[in-house]
RNA sequence: GGGGUCGUCGUCUAGCCUGGUAGGAUGGCAGCUUUGGGAGCUGUCGACCUCGGUUCAAAUCCGAGCGACCCCGCCA
């Protein structure tokens, strides 16, 4: 084989545009973000890829404080009958729940769940702990790990049967406040995907049938991936009363009388790491968004042997004066500086620094962006101001792309026929909908498309029809291949 | 749940059809040397997914299992 020919082994060996989901396992592997587990659909996460998680969870942590929500920690295993309160719920997720093999030897007769969600756990307690209204509002959030047994299809942080998220649970003592917060819950989940990933997303609320078991309202925030597909990132559910009534949550109110609490719950898991990964990578592999980067930049020093001592004392000043960017220096002496370069890119770092000896000579360096690949002169004395500029402008440059994306990618219907067609093509399909359970499920076996949310900015629209049952439709619904 | 593809050093792969010493590249380690876009030399380490069957002999043929990937279905 010659040698210019032969794949670089190491790099990335495919393109996204031409097979994104080959492309994606090979980021998600070389870019040692995660890794199979020797169970079937289970994963490792590495270093990185849970160093998004903690930056996921640093920011949005101190978010819910700010808005009065306690961590807790509630069991990993729910007993059989406590899942069967909530009728709705218990059949939503009877099918990929995993149960505990009993031994003779246990205690009880009562089978036991791995939580694939804890509503009913937790709210078997909240039923003991909340008395009086002046008990409420109670916010609990807990970061823990869920088991949903897929039954095969699993994909690396996007599909696992194990996986970690938040989940959040609230009681209120009346309707407004809670639906209040279920939206306001939903408004940090969007500014999450834009803050820190970078990703922007449509907020809207589910019609009947992709509606969470057990809630009455679940909203939403969608993304649109580079493939054409859908991908919910994070969901918020009005409960109503449903549980309250089913786990006889109850309050003492003003009034002196019992009254059912009010409830939502909310969620984000790691599989906005996945998000973020087919959003922003490249065929170099990864992309970091620079606000979701713990280590925002890599210093490479090109080492001679004449100006080692120069070279590598300027890249140890340079690294303490960006040391609130968590900047790295690569002092490895086994690779060259090229070899450097490739690996830093495929695992998305969002600025690399290049210092060699004619850079440290002029009191300069060579500053190079992940997402565009420019490379800029920068002097030593203004780096701190230069990386934090770039820095800010990759974020919003990568948002922005994303966000004409998104708006290229939008077609509003008005026929099956153009709904076919505007599939086809990939495209984030707006159409008006009558919300009807049966008219989804059909339009979803003729087309393979679903219902990804009304959004919130929509206005009803008074005497349209149904674009596929033709019945009368109020709202305008998106809708797309999803994950 | 249905259909398909495939399991060989850490990674990519040759060998399988036609059974007979598992070869290469990349990588790891040691040393020299080099570092501004995946450098070079020398030495060295390292593999047939598991179980069973056929056979004098199995990476190769047969069966089962396990696992990975792709398409469809299912799925907050």
């Amino acid at each position: 084989m010659p040698a210019e020919k032969a794949p670089k082994l190491v790099g990335i060996t495919v393109k996204k545009s031409e097979d994104m989901s080959e492309w994606y396992n090979q980021v998600v592997l070389k870019s040692e973000l995660a890794d199979y587990a020797p169970i079937h659909g289970f994963m490792v996460i590495r270093p990185l890829g849970m160093m998004m998680w903690e930056q996921i969870q640093h920011y949005f942590d101190a978010r819910i404080k700010s808005l009065g929500v306690q961590n807790a920690y509630f069991p990993l295993l729910i007993p059989e009958s406590f899942f069967k309160k909530e009728q709705e719920h218990a059949e939503g997720f009877a099918p990929e729940v995993a149960w505990i093999a009993q031994d003779e030897n246990a205690e009880s007769e009562e089978r036991l769940a791995i939580r694939p969600t804890s509503e009913t756990m937790m709210y078997d307690m909240y039923s003991k702990w909340i008395r009086s209204h002046r008990d409420l509002p109670l916010k609990i959030n807990q970061w823990c790990n869920v088991v949903r047994w897929e039954i095969k299809a699993t994909k690396l942080f996007l599909r696992t049967r194990e996986f970690l998220w938040q989940e959040g649970h609230c009681v209120y003592s009346t309707h407004e406040e809670e639906r209040e917060d279920t939206l306001r819950f939903l408004k940090e989940y969007q500014r999450v995907a834009h803050e820190l990933l970078a990703i922007p997303v449509i907020m809207g609320w589910k019609t009947k049938g992709e509606r969470f078991a057990g809630a009455n309202d679940t909203f939403t925030i969608e993304g649109f991936m580079p493939d054409g597909k859908a991908l919910q990132m994070g969901t918020s559910h009005d409960l109503g009363q449903n549980f309250s009534r089913a786990f006889q949550i109850k309050f003492s109110g003003e009034d002196e009388k019992d009254h059912l609490a009010w409830q939502n719950s909310w969620g984000i898991s790691t599989r906005l790491i996945g998000a973020v990964i087919m959003t922003h990578g490249d065929d170099k592999g990864l992309v970091i968004p620079p606000h979701l980067a713990k280590n925002k930049v890599v210093i490479v020093p090109i080492i001679f042997d004449a100006s080692r001592e120069q070279v590598m004392k300027a890249a140890a000043a340079l690294e303490k004066q960006l040391h609130e960017y968590n900047a790295l220096v690569d002092a490895r002496d086994n690779y060259s500086a090229g070899w450097k370069f490739n690996e830093w890119e495929m695992k998305g770092i969002p600025l690399r620094i290049e210092l060699g000896p004619r850079d440290v000579g002029n009191n300069q360096c060579v500053l190079v962006r992940r997402d565009t690949g420019q490379k800029k002169i920068v002097p030593l004395h203004e780096i701190k101001k230069v990386v934090d500029e770039e820095l800010s402008a990759m974020h919003h440059a990568m948002f922005a792309k994303q966000e004409k994306w998104v708006k290229d990618s939008l077609v509003t219907v008005s026929t099956m026929k153009e709904f076919e067609s505007a599939l086809a093509q990939r495209k984030l399909i707006r159409a008006l909908f009558c919300g009807q359970v049966d008219c989804e499920k059909a339009l979803k076996e003729k087309t393979t498309a679903t219902s990804r949310c009304i959004p919130l900015d929509e206005k009803p629209h008074k005497g349209g029809a149904c674009i596929h049952c033709n019945q009368p439709a109020e709202w305008y619904t998106l809708f797309a291949k999803a994950y």
